[in-house]
DNA sequence: CATCCACAGGAAGGACGGGGGT
DNA sequence: ACCCCCGTCCTTCCTGTGGATG
């Protein structure tokens, strides 16, 4: 009994050594220094330079996949825009996926602004018009980033986009700029041309980091973060091999590392090695997997239930009838086809269900579904719903 | 080689609940 | 008190379609 109190102990000795600053790995962390971004952030911070001198600069829009560096590197330069302005410029900065909708959108920037709104009941059209109020009272400039814009153009429009683009007829002494950042290239297509004109004054590409590029910045980060030598070089390497497969994304490799060196620390390894980032990539797929599966709605639960009693895969017609039993014998309302068949495509997009389009020629065109849930999970997560539990 | 199945998935709109302004 | 707005889920109605089959 008590080697193996002092097993644990010693554990966390060791463990506690093996991280030194485990900030650098969060997500949240901007680091002092963005390597391979030095282009892009000397044309960013050329494109805003006129602010400092009371003219308007040029909108710009960002493009890249995920985790290219676009949020920090505008970030950085944004904050810097502000500290060198003595408070004489604003930049308020929204992630318009995270925070969901248009409404959510503009009482995110009213709140950075300092304008204060309700934070529900109001029309867009008023909003919008409050912002700009409190700007105008202000004499306030500002430079707006706008995080996965083209989340909010493609779930609403570009309403408020428009608005914004055209600001300089509402806000007189000073004005507001827009920094658009989208992982899609092609979400301009859907834009009003005048938006377009305007939003797009100034494009700037982020590309995928390269394995090469990757792992730099992850020993960088481990220099930081990590006690000298917790991090073997095979650890980085197989890590920026791991995420740069998967299209360079350097959020997803920092992540990743960071989950390595926890299950490090809990199995009290010297170092992080290559299983623990093995160990460390199940992890975090399972974590995501699990997540999304308990935050469902109980109608998405129950077709994911009905889904799993094909052990080699339904269709949709198929699927529909299960469902429709499961959900009678247990006296839910039941769902119309069309929005099953909408439920299935989020359950595909989420990544708990794999359904692809199949044409079986003269009878018919379905979709081939598999759930890609083990079945342990699935009994956890019907174990957690009171209404779920008659179907174990 | 046209046909026709079994759906896919877009568009519009409605019910409802949370919350305004005046 | 009354009417308005938004977001979330759904429904209804609809047009579109890949390819085995007759």
């Amino acid at each position: 009994m008590k080697d193996q109190i002092d097993e644990i102990f010693q554990r966390a000795k060791e463990g506690k050594a093996l991280f030194q600053d485990r900030k650098a790995l969060s997500p949240e962390y901007i680091p002092e220094n963005l390597p391979f971004r030095t282009k892009q952030i000397s044309e960013i911070a050329e494109v805003l330079a006129p602010a400092l001198h009371q003219s308007k600069p040029s909108n710009l829009l960002l493009y890249g996949k995920t985790g290219t560096g676009k949020t920090a590197v505008a970030r950085r330069v944004v904050q810097r825009l502000a500290d060198q302005s003595n408070g004489t410029i604003q930049t308020p900065y929204v992630n318009t996926r995270i925070v969901g909708t248009e409404y959510r959108t503009l009482s995110e920037i009213a709140a950075q602004l300092g304008v204060e709104v309700p934070f529900t009941g109001l029309s867009i059209g008023e909003l919008v018009s409050r912002i700009f109020k409190g700007i105008q009272s202000k004499g306030a400039n500002v430079v707006l980033v706008l995080d996965e814009i083209d989340y909010l153009v493609n779930s609403y429009n570009d309403d408020i986009l428009y608005e914004f683009t055209r600001a300089g007829e509402r806000i007189t002494p000073g004005f507001l700029s827009l920094i658009g950042i989208s992982n899609n290239l092609t979400f301009k297509e859907g834009l009003d041309p005048r938006v377009l004109s305007s939003l797009g004054e100034e494009e700037l590409v982020f590309p995928p980091y390269t394995t090469e590029e990757l792992r730099l910045i992850l020993s960088e980060r481990a220099a930081v973060a990590f006690r000298p030598g917790a991090v073997p070089e095979a650890t980085i390497n197989l890590c920026a091999a791991l995420a740069g497969s998967e299209h360079g994304d350097a959020r997803r490799a920092v992540d990743l590392l960071r989950v390595a060196g926890e299950v490090a620390e809990r199995e009290g390894k010297p170092r992080v090695d290559e299983e623990c980032l093995r160990k460390a990539s199940d992890k975090v797929e399972r974590d995501r997997i699990q997540e999304a599966l308990f935050s469902l709605p109980l109608q998405n639960k129950i077709i994911i239930l009905a889904a799993s009693k094909f052990s080699s895969g339904s269709n949709t017609g198929e699927l529909y009838l299960a469902y429709t039993n499961l959900a009678r014998k247990s006296g839910v309302e039941v769902l119309t086809q069309r929005r099953v068949s909408g439920i299935i495509a989020e359950l595909d997009l989420l990544g708990l269900i794999e359904a692809t389009i199949v044409s079986k020629g003269r009878r018919g065109r379905t979709k081939r579904i598999k759930i890609l849930i083990d079945d342990e999970t699935l009994t956890r997560m019907a174990k957690e719903d009171a209404q779920l539990l008659d179907f174990l």
